[in-house]
RNA sequence: GCUCUGGUAGCUCAGCUGGAUAGAGCAACGGACUUCUAAUCCGUAGGUCACAGGUUCGAAUCCUGUCCAGAGCGCCA
């Protein structure tokens, strides 16, 4: 159970309600609460209403701020009040009150972060490779971004349901199906499959470019996989069958599981009746023999439905999926995590489903594409760096670091630790930026292992366990939870304190769909500590103040091993 | 042309729902391994937050315009 609220929702409420109470603002419309401080030498947290307020109150903000003080009665847990700057109220803990706080964590396996998403569900949509093609960097960024929200979701107490939304439908299978009837290669098909369809599709497209009869036969094979013809039904199932087993190989190394692979072709018998709901809502019209969604009023171009051909395309199917997925798991909300250039796709089908009143929450979260420092990559270009080669090269290099640093360590235990570096790191570099700045792609900063980097925090957290290791060894009779956790040293007040500020964090990250915010909370505890563990002695610390120390070390090591697992990254307690 | 993003230290990036002196990593320079794991720590140096206006007690953060870069804009997904 959480045993207590955070410092600052807990300050927050008393802020606002001692300030409603002290100036007799009933409704204002203002926020009353507390922020962190960005600086230590203002305290811990900080209340800015008294600026706001000067209008209000007509009133100068210090004196305002004086009057709050002088009027309020502080809660037990802060230590100090000051006015400072313009009109700052800044608040001070008290060490008993964090300490305390700190030992209540050690038991609740939330630490200390409210379960807000108890009996709501969610849907987070991401990855969605396409079938019949191998994935490479440019679907890092989806799976590892959508993974850690995923995470982020089920710790807040969601219900979550990862969906990978397969493009296993669409014009790309005539070309397929002859494609393969014609160059397939056995070996290659059995060796690397995927990448043998890819080069038949490819070989099969180039041919379609100047030969006019291929071009049809590819458009007749589809009709006929779409009328359900059984051998290109089976066939059709075939390449997805491979390219599923591949992509869970990846998805293995990466750490990540969904619930559902539902591809597109799941919601076909679906679309003509969500187009006959776009009709009857009068919400669809003819235009050029297509089917269109005219979003003009909304300032968007229009949304084609139904091809003039009759076919249906991506916003069609979007549709469908919402609905289906509105009345199998009624969710709270439907997150998409896809790249840039669906912007405008999402904002159109997003609208069309609430004029449809499909009455979903519908959250579109986008990161910038992957670059190459000379040019966009593409398939066409032949510059695509396989997703599975990143992978190897990660844990290439981190086995190299792992064998100079640690030649004694068998090597069963050099390769899984190798495996929980490399991938750790490429997955920290995607998760500790902004997900919507762009990004260029070079090994250099996808294999970071220094500083700012998974590796970094990995090293903590194993250091911590080694402390903690000896510490069992040479006081094994000590109960550490009969010993008092008292913060004395301002290197550990420093580390109370942002231990204190995960479940901020957590909130902020999952409600902003930004990873990165945990990554940053991480790689600073994770300074904080390491700071703390150059400077000041544990296991030689005076008795009473060693042992306090090992608990402080307990809980950060909880916590990053915790934090680290909201981003899908693996710890080890050696390294 | 229209729409959406971004422009912060030499490089790669945080910070952006307005708060006090703009932060990291890398690279550079100087220090710390007989001591709990040096993938670390301590320090020095490095900035017109693209530019110009505006809003306000207060702007890297919000608004407008300009410049630069990326993406999208009717039958691909």
């Amino acid at each position: 159970m959480r045993p207590f609220a955070t410092f600052e929702e807990r300050l927050s409420d008393w802020t606002t309600n001692a300030m409603k109470s002290v100036f007799g603002l009933e409704d204002a419309e203002v926020n009353l609460g507390v922020a962190p401080t960005n600086n230590e030498k203002f305290g811990d947290y900080q209340c800015n209403a008294a600026m706001t307020l000067t209008k209000l109150l007509k009133k100068a903000p210090r004196q305002i701020a004086q009057e709050f003080v002088d009027a309020a009665e502080l809660p037990e847990f802060v230590e100090k009040i000051e006015i400072a700057g313009p009109g700052f109220i800044n608040f001070h803990l008290s060490n008993a009150a964090l300490a305390e706080y700190i030992q209540s964590l050690e038991n609740d396996p939330s630490l200390g972060t409210a379960r807000v998403g108890e009996g709501k569900t969610v849907v987070i949509d991401y990855s969605g490779p396409n079938v019949a093609k191998p994935m490479h960097i440019g679907h890092i960024r989806s799976t590892v971004i959508g993974n850690a929200i995923d995470r982020l979701y089920r710790f807040l107490g969601y219900d979550v349901i990862a969906d990978n939304h397969l493009g296993d439908w669409g014009t790309q299978f005539g070309l397929m199906m002859i494609g393969y009837r014609e160059f397939r290669d056995e070996e290659a098909l059995k060796t690397a499959p995927v990448e043998e369809l890819e080069r038949v599709y490819v070989a099969s497209y180039n041919k379609s470019k100047d030969d006019v009869s291929w071009r049809e036969s590819a458009k007749a094979e589809l009709v006929k996989l779409q009328q359900g013809d059984p051998e290109n039904r089976a066939l059709w199932e075939q390449f997805i069958e491979l390219s599923i087993k591949e992509f869970d190989v990846i998805y293995d190394r990466l750490g990540v599981k969904f619930d559902l692979y539902r591809g597109e072709s799941f919601y076909n018998d679906r679309l003509p009746k969500i187009i006959e709901r776009l009709e009857a809502k009068g919400l669809a019209k003819e235009s050029e023999g297509a089917l269109i969604v005219d979003l003009e009023e909304y300032g968007m171009p229009i949304c084609i439905v139904r091809k003039s051909d009759g076919g249906y395309n991506y916003a069609t199917t979007d549709l469908a999926t919402v609905e289906a997925r509105v009345e199998e798991f009624a969710p709270e909300r439907v997150i998409y995590v896809t790249d840039e250039r669906q912007q405008l796709h999402f904002k159109q089908f997003f609208k069309t489903s609430e004029l449809l009143g499909l009455n979903a929450n519908l959250v579109h979260v986008w990161f910038g594409l992957m670059r190459l420092p000379e040019a966009t990559f593409s398939t066409r270009e032949g510059n695509v760096i396989k997703l599975a080669a990143l992978l190897d090269e990660a844990e290439a290099r981190a086995l190299e670091m792992v064998e100079s640093s640690s030649p004694d360590m068998p090597e069963e235990q050099q390769k899984d630790l190798a495996k929980a570096i490399g991938i750790g790191a490429i997955k920290y570099t995607d998760l500790s930026q902004n997900p919507q700045s762009l990004v260029t792609f070079t090994w250099e900063k996808a294999l970071n292992m220094e500083g700012n980097s998974a590796p970094y925090l990995q090293y903590a957290y194993a250091r911590i366990s080694s402390v903690h290791d000896k510490y069992r060894a040479q006081y094994p009779d000590t109960d550490l939870n009969e010993c008092s956790l008292n913060i004395e040293h301002e290197i550990e007040r420093r580390l109370a304190i942002k231990l204190s500020r995960f479940p901020a964090a957590v909130r902020a990250a999952a409600e902003n769909y930004r990873p990165n915010i945990m990554a940053d909370y991480l790689y600073d505890l994770a300074q904080i500590y390491s700071s703390f563990y150059q400077n000041v002695p544990f296991l030689k610390a005076p008795e009473g103040e060693r042992e306090s120390r090992i608990r402080l070390c307990r809980s950060t090591a909880a916590t990053l091993k915790q934090g680290l697992e909201l981003l899908g990254i693996e710890t080890r307690e050696r390294i």
